[in-house]
Formats: structure tokens, sequence, C-alpha cells
DNA sequence: CGTCAACTGGACTATATTGTCCATATATAC
DNA sequence: GTATATATGGACAATATAGTCCAGTTGACG
């Protein structure tokens, strides 16, 4: 204070001020150019209106789909918008054009992932009627999981897991979703129950979740252990308490 | 190149080479003191013997309980180094004292909770014997669960669907988790078997990895759909499978 | 075919988070 | 009790990531 010696230190402060006021200038600048560009007969009020084109929904599909698959890989919290940028092969200003920040692109990424598991699913579900078909829908899901060796586990599950505490949109999002997934397998068998292959004390529902709980638990020791014996053999379990229910 | 005229570009080009030029030469200076304060007698090579004292003991320990709390309720990636900082009354030079990194941090994290899961569990596992036995092991998890109505899910499951596709030696930490844990859960259906509780065809392994899927598929559902009841009902799915192998 | 809204690209800013450094304080061993 | 290794605190640097801005392009529609 009051000394007129020349310091670094003194010099770097100097320094930082001149610059912070240039920044400050430079700013004020821009916020002057930007007010000035700004058409002054569009009301301010009025919302986005995004009304897609074509090209726009393709873009739009892309960055989602590219989104889907790095976070299946790497999960929702090690995906970064770059990464998606570079996949999807668009830039910042077009994930910001379509999404209005990260949150909602991982719904995005939520909504896309559980329509094509229910897509999936109602394909290999709708027709369910016996316990030949119970068996079989068990196998396309090792099968599916065993290309991977067990990798990555559920595509609705890692991220029930992964955003169930953190966003509760898609925690809700997720939870409808796992309901009408155990939906199509209760419907299958109740069509068993109501055909006589099941005795009527079988409870549709109860026998629904246990197999989602069975199939999620067998991922998540699957993708643990890298192995996928532990679904296989939970996926067993449930498929022999349904065989419990069968009449004769 | 070659004009003399000082535009801001200029002006700031040349700042920015200053201030460049500093950072190396005070890099440089700091390089040397640090050289020439370091003892001769010492071998570089020797390793930084970490030998704690009680003091150090009990600052770790306090980071680690730190950290395994805030992952818990906020995820590993959501839990910054700051908030383990701030929650364990540390400094940042204590977590990387004790810590190299994040990732050995989070390993610490899931070594401590399988410990005390796996501790919690061998009290309640260690003198099953009995079918009556299982059920009160369901309703103690069922019932700890029910505190938080499934928010957070398994302590260990959680950790295992985050760091499984992102640290592979947390990834077989837990991977031998749940084999021991199983482990405790095949030595009482063992005990069963031949105690003649269950009957000589029932395959101890293979109930208790059903049991753990349905334990962790129920875990997953209960937290995403807020309510326990999918994990009683995947619980008693599976405690029905072993009441299946039950002598007359 | 001209106009304009919508889309695109990418440089830029802001901020959060990880990781480094060193002067000081403390405890342990001799 | 002194010496020395170790632990501590907090300021600081480096980096990664989210989010902003605008000039320029494209394509739909009159």
């Amino acid at each position: 204070m009051g000394g007129h010696v020349l310091t670094a230190e003194n010099l770097i402060t100097v320094l930082r001020q001149v610059v912070a006021e240039w920044d400050r200038a430079v700013h004020t600048a821009t916020v002057i150019k930007q007010g000035s560009l700004r058409t002054v007969s569009r009301p301010e009020n009025t919302q986005p209106a995004r009304r897609l084109t074509p090209r726009g929904a393709a873009t739009r599909a892309r960055i989602v789909a590219a989104a889907v698959e790095l976070t299946y890989v790497k999960g929702v919290n090690a995906t970064t918008l770059d990464d998606v940028r570079a996949a999807s092969n668009t830039s910042k200003s077009q994930l910001y054009n379509h999404f209005p920040d990260k949150e909602e692109l991982v719904r995005a990424v939520v909504a896309e992932r559980a329509a094509q598991v229910l897509e999936r699913e109602r394909g290999n579900l709708q027709r369910l009627k016996s316990f030949r078909g119970l068996v079989r829908w068990r196998d396309a899901l090792v099968q599916r999981n065993a290309l991977q060796n067990g990798a990555y586990g559920c595509a609705l599950g890692s991220l029930a897991s992964e955003l169930a505490d953190q966003d509760d949109q898609a925690r809700a999002t997720l939870a409808e979703s796992f309901v009408e997934w155990e939906g199509l397998l209760a419907a299958g068998l109740r069509r068993m129950r109501d055909s006589g292959v099941l005795r009527p004390d079988a409870d549709p529902e109860k026998l629904a979740t246990g197999l989602m709980a069975a199939l999620q638990g067998g991922y998540l020791l699957a993708e643990t252990a890298h192995d996928i014996k532990p679904m296989e053999i939970a996926l067993d379990m449930a498929l022999d308490h349904v065989k419990s229910f069968l009449t004769a």
C-alpha cells in the first residue's frame, strides 16, 4: 500500500485488473450489439414454437440414437455432451436447439429406450399363452445378453439404477415402463390361467413381478460377474415358480 | 506480422505471451527450489512408505465414512471430492494424502461397504438353519429398506450397477462380495439340507443365487417404484422356491 | 425465385471439479 | 526435549464439461 516498487505480485494484479476491465468493456459492447439486432416486432413472450421440419426431426433422432448408444455403454453420467455431439455428427448448438439441457436429453434417452424395449417385448410376449412360450422368452433374453457377456446390463434397469435418485421425472417414466413390461407378462400369464394352463389361484401380476425381479437381479449379477450364469439361474427359479402353478 | 499498429488482438496476444513466459519462469524456479530442498541422502525410488499413525488412520476412516454415506445417497458420480471434504471435516490435501485420486477413494468406499454388508449379513445368516430363519432374514431386509421407502437401493447393488462398466477393479471386488454373500446363504441352506430340512436334491448354491437375484431385482424395482411391495413379492417368490425343496 | 423462419457450425464463456503445492502444525521416536 | 517424519489447511492451477452466442446456410412456402 503506497509502495512504488514494482513486484511480480503488483504487476500480476495490475494486469488482472486491466484484463478484467477489458473483459467488461467487450461484454458491454456485445450486449449492446445483441440488443440492437433484436427485431422489435417480435413479441418477447412467444414460446419457441418448435415445429420440426423433416431435416430437424432427422437430426434430433440422430442425437437421441447416439445418446442412447453411448449412455448404454458408458453410463449416463460418464457420457458427455461432446461425446454425443461427435457420435451424432452434429454440433453443440444443435443439441441445445433440440434439448434445453442435458437432463432433457437424458429424458429423451429414457423414453426412447423404454419404447425400444417395450416394442421388442410386445413382439415377444403378445402371443404368450403356454409355458413353452415363457421358456422361449427366457432364452431370447439370455441369448441377447450373452452376446455381450452380460456387460451393460438391462437397457432399462441400468437407467433406473442410475437415475432413480437423481431425476424424479425419469424415475417415474421408468417405473411406468416396468409396469407396462410386467403388464405384458401378466397378460400372457392371465391367458394361460384363463385357458386352464395355470391353476385359478395363480396371480398373474405377482408372477409377473417375480419374473421381472428375477430378470433384473439376474442382469445385475451377470453384469457384475461378467458371466450370464446367475441370470440363467435366476430366470429358471422364476420359471420354476410359475411352473408350480401349472395344472396337472 | 510486421505490422506496428497496436490492436486489441495484438495486445491480448502479447499479454498472453508475457503471462505464459512468466508462468514458465515461475515454474522453473519452483522446480529448482523443490530440488534443492530434497535431501540427497533419501533414495529416489523409495515408495511413499505409508505407515499410518493413529491420527492419520482416524482421518482416513472419517473420509471413507463420509464418502460411503454421500455416495449411497447421491451416487458415486454425483459425489464430488469437495462434498467429501466438507462432510468429513478435512481438506483437499488430506484426501490426496490418503488416496492418490478419486478412483482409489471410490475403491475404498466399495471395500468399506462390502465389509459392512457382509458383517451385517454374517450376523443374520451364520446361524441360519431353518425356513423360519430365512423368513426372518427376508423380513429384516424388507424392514430396513422400508425405512427409506426403497430409496437408494442395495448398498452393494447400486455400486455394482454404477461401477461395473467403469472400473474393472471395483467390479471384481463387488463380484467377490456377492459370491461371499451368496456363500453365507448357501452355507445356511446346506446346513438345512444336511439336517434333513431340505431334500437332498436341493442345490444350495443355485438357491442362494436365486435368492440374491430376487433380492437385487426387488431392490431395483422398489427403488424405481418408490414402493417396497415388488421387493416383498420377489423375495416371497424366492422363498417359495426354497420351500418347494422342503421335506415332507 | 425470393424471403424468412428454422437449422447449422463452431468459437466462446462460465462453472464445476479434479488435482497440486507449500508453509505450518502435530505427533512420534530417540 | 529435540529432531524428524508425517499430517494438515487452504490457496492455487489445470482441466473437463455444461451452456451461450451469433454469423452464415439451408430449405419450405408463397
